[in-house]
DNA sequence: TGTACATCAGTGAACGCGCGTTCACTGATGTAC
DNA sequence: TGTACATCAGTGAACGCGCGTTCACTGATGTAC
């Protein structure tokens, strides 16, 4: 992997700095990231042929941060118990750690680019896949097939992310969406349990609950 | 509620045409809108203050067309058993006859105007509000208190807008999409049921299921 | 009913500005022999 | 170790272009008396 040093890495980091701000990363010019990385306008030239690749290159350098940020969740949390608990704690805390990332990822989603929307597709499907794994791997739920796993996954996923821009922007609301997003992953889970059951079913077993 | 006429509506459709394609309601010019128009650019001062005002009409413009969507919405639907499958076809019936709206939506509601973000949300917390309505209303969940199922609404109500995006732009996973969105829908409402309950004891619950 | 005036949507020309891009140039670092 | 050349990051000036915005103007519609 090639290191980023220089005025490559001065103008990412204009990039990722002017993001943070009120911006997209599509929305950003040339002059604006020279400028912010105090070079020529000319200097982004010899770094990169065109805007798009810049983008690209960016993005790049985001999955780069956050790959690291999975490895270390990994390491991380070991109890069953309160697994869900302290892994929505670190991922908000994550997050709140690189806000730039987050909201690149958050906005160009859905943005303009399609370049850069299937980029960010990839890079979260990867990420649900291997948040998937880690719950297979260390059977943190059981009686819930790998496919219904996976689906839940992704689903968390993207509830995490777009949630974590509201985290970042709100600090009154930070412990409730944590609360929050404890629950909606139990009750994921926890209905998938359920998921072959009818409605009748249902309804008389939940007769019989304490 | 005054009618939109004339050159006025011209713009904001155009607005909605290019919106489409691959751009976002921030990201559209004056001469732009107007070249789409079919209008010179000053007219758009005969209209519009600025394009910030501009984006507000348009998203109040969007606005009424989905409480339309909406009230229809209520009007349909009786069966309980059947009712989150029909409502999920009709909200992505909707927004695939809505295109401009719903990218528009999508877009904004993590876009860089703070403005229209505001807007956004308040419109979605709205639909929320009148979803769980519904459903405390015709019972079609019981033993689930009050404040979750508003809560379950609200996220329900932001997964359905970004899975509407992939269910516009990618006619081959509809069925998937609208399959998945049902799946989440009732583990969220059955997981629900679960909540007070503690690891342990749904562990041993689980044993007693067929 | 006719006349005088005000309001309103729309036009065309012109402005200054920031943008992406190209050109020719500089100086530092690397490489070959 | 020294010399010659190539590569590379960075500069400054200049280009044409589309942008938002302003000005003075037109013609149609509405309103007052």
């Amino acid at each position: 992997m090639s290191v980023i040093t220089g005025g490559k890495l001065k103008l990412i980091q204009a990039a990722l700095r002017l993001i943070t701000e009120t911006r997209s990363l599509t929305s950003l010019g040339l002059r604006e990231l020279a400028r912010e990385a105090g070079l020529n306008p000319n200097t982004f030239y010899r770094h990169f042929k065109s805007l798009d690749e810049f983008g690209l290159t960016v993005l790049g350098y985001i999955a780069e941060e956050m790959k690291a940020g999975v490895r270390d969740l990994r390491q991380m949390a070991d109890s069953s118990e309160q697994a869900s608990r302290d892994t929505v704690a670190f991922v908000y805390h994550y997050f709140l750690a690189n806000p730039a990332a987050t909201t690149v990822a958050v906005r160009e989603l859905h943005g303009p680019s399609p370049v850069l929307r299937r980029a960010l597709e990839s890079q979260l499907e990867a990420s649900a896949q291997e948040m998937a794994e880690d719950i297979i791997e260390r059977q943190l739920v059981s009686d819930v097939p790998p496919e219904t796993i996976h689906e839940i996954s992704r689903m968390t996923i993207r509830y995490i992310l777009f949630r974590a821009m509201d985290y970042i922007e709100k600090p009154a609301q930070r412990e409730t969406i944590q609360a929050e997003t404890e629950r909606f992953i139990n009750r994921q889970f926890r209905g998938a349990i359920l998921d072959g059951l009818s409605e009748s079913s249902i309804q008389s077993l939940r007769h019989r609950l304490p």
